[in-house]
DNA sequence: CCAAATAAGTCAATATGGCTGACATAAATT
DNA sequence: AATTTATGTCAGCCATATTGACTTATTTGG
């Protein structure tokens, strides 16, 4: 891989690491890279990462309602309407009335969303395959389970309200 | 942890997910915690992300030249120059004129900027802490690896000039 | 020595994706 | 009937990124 930490020219070289600085940067850099797979793509479709979040979330939990989708993401629903607008008009996102409660504007990708979204999960499945290769089938439990443990109420964190 | 995956009323439950979906989506919501942490405490100083970026490659590269900070993070030098300059302003970095070549400007973190940067990785490094904690000591390099192997050239990427 | 390249900075305009506040409408609930 | 909920929308602001053009120093190469 590329040395992306290295310093230029007058570098005295990197302090001394306290705590995880090395893994911070990892984190930062694979999750750059991560991303940059699906924004390519996107990009093709005049789409950003907005838009991706909203027709991942939705291909996933077919007939979400829009408040759902909004506790998900947490962001407010003046962001969402813009995205989620362009994807309903652009034919990838289509919502239709609750049966129960008539408010509801229930969403669900079309095939042609559906087909977008299954495109980006298999973009990015494969870098993290390629991660997984490079570890033992013992070890590949852990990535998981750190992951997990990554999420969630940090001190700065308020409890948050769960979803579910 | 707070499910976050779930679907409201309504979901008829998440589609068979293909390749690595709940991965993908670990990543999404493990990342955007871990830089959480780091917004509300920078918050306070009036910074963000941006801001984030440039001090803590700084303050790890101690003296490096502004155009290796730019290949680095991998943004333009109308972006940088902002936040450079309101770190610069504000006292978190000093520019000092390279010795042999005096055109550079090399940069390095002044102890005020130096104290945010190590209270910045104190922070993260205690959620990456408290997520390794979930890992058996055996477990814990593969951490490391899998986050190396994510990063660099995924089929959209070009190789990438080496930085170092 | 002079021309060209390099390091850095700046101005102006544009795009994306967040945000707040204020309202509007329809439908459900009490 | 009054209130609450689900959704949408208008208007404006902020942060961060972009491109393109141009300036100023300074170094380097012919």
């Amino acid at each position: 891989m590329r040395d992306e930490t290295a310093a230029g020219a007058g570098a005295t070289g990197p302090a001394d690491a306290p705590g995880h600085v090395d893994l911070i940067e990892l984190i930062f850099f694979s999750y750059r890279d991560f991303v940059g797979d699906a924004d390519q793509l996107l990009a093709r479709f005049g789409f950003g990462r907005a838009h991706h979040r909203v027709l991942h979330f939705v291909e996933r939990n077919p007939g979400m309602r829009v408040t759902d989708l909004l506790d998900l993401l947490r962001i407010t629903k003046q962001s969402l309407g813009r995205v989620l607008k362009q994807l309903v008009d652009e034919g990838y996102i289509v919502q239709t009335p609750g049966e129960v409660d008539r408010r509801q504007r229930l969403l669900t990708t079309t095939p042609r969303g559906s087909r977008l979204a299954r495109e980006l999960i298999a973009l990015q499945s494969r870098r993290i395959d390629h991660a997984l290769a490079s570890l033992s089938p013992a070890e590949q439990p852990a990535v998981r389970r750190f992951l997990e443990a990554m999420i969630g109420g940090g001190e700065g964190a308020p409890p948050a309200d769960d979803i579910a």
